[in-house]
DNA sequence: GTTACGCTCTGTAGTTGGTACAGACACAAG
DNA sequence: CTTGTGTCTGTACCAACTACAGAGCGTAAC
């Protein structure tokens, strides 16, 4: 069996490079019972499977698109046990008028910004159009 | 003088009700020193100038825009006295760049859902598209 | 006068999703 | 056998609030 057959009992640095994530995340994920206790050596080393590695991998990916941990421990079944599809289908969509409604947020944001930074000269005094604006009575 | 004049002095939950804050955020500020201690009744009870009040609205709008709690001590010249436009403005072309990632962040985790996404039918089985793709080897 | 209700006071804990220690032990190389 | 690196545990820290408990204050009604 080669070393990096990804069958092999990995420990958690190793499993932290492998999947890219924080060797403190791993540890963290487990105390919040994202993951499951893992085997350890006889003097209480981790070690993890390929399940493991397979269940954080799940974790991270959906983690990265934004799902929160809340949403990942509904998606393992965690909570209620495994979801339909149809019941993924929801939170996923949920999930992503969530984030259209940050994308249109962080938009507004931007265009206020534009708008409150104009005739906000860059010159070397404290006289400054933004400043004022934001101390503005209206 | 009238009782809604913005000079007359205002309890806590009055200027939160006025700036559209909650109450505690106040006390917040007060304790992170965006805020001044503002002046107290005899037995105690917060009083708030209008120019606390100027202060908070600034604070607040800077805030809404996105804006860090660090980033507004700056513009308010907490850490090294009054910025100049100059300064302000690198501060808010900073921001805003913040502000685009972020919208780019969002835009690209969409667009993953969506593709991650097709396939996942909506049927009332376990078999999910969508958790299968997370689940996969690649 | 007093009683009841609502507002304020203080300090502290909880939120989300990790990240970073400190101090003690384990393991492998030389 | 030592030395260096890795792991263990528990706990503290980050942003930016928000919430709550328990005590005190203010005022309007009765």
């Amino acid at each position: 069996m080669a070393i990096t057959s990804p069958r092999a009992a990995l420990k958690r640095a190793e499993l932290a490079g492998r999947l890219g994530c924080n060797l403190e995340t791993i540890r963290y994920y487990e105390r919040i019972e994202l993951l499951p206790e893992p085997a350890r050596t006889a003097s209480g080393h981790r070690l993890y499977s390929n399940e493991d590695q397979v269940r954080l991998r799940f974790i991270l990916r959906a983690r990265s698109l934004g799902f929160s941990v809340e949403d990942v421990r509904s998606l393992l079944g965690i909570n209620d046990g495994r979801p339909s599809c149809a019941e993924v289908r929801a939170l996923a969509e949920a999930h992503r008028g969530d984030i259209r409604k940050r994308i249109a947020d962080l938009k507004q944001m931007d265009r206020r910004l534009g708008e409150i930074m104009a005739g906000c000269t860059g010159a070397e005094t404290p006289d400054c159009a933004l400043t004022d604006k934001l101390f503005e009575d209206r």
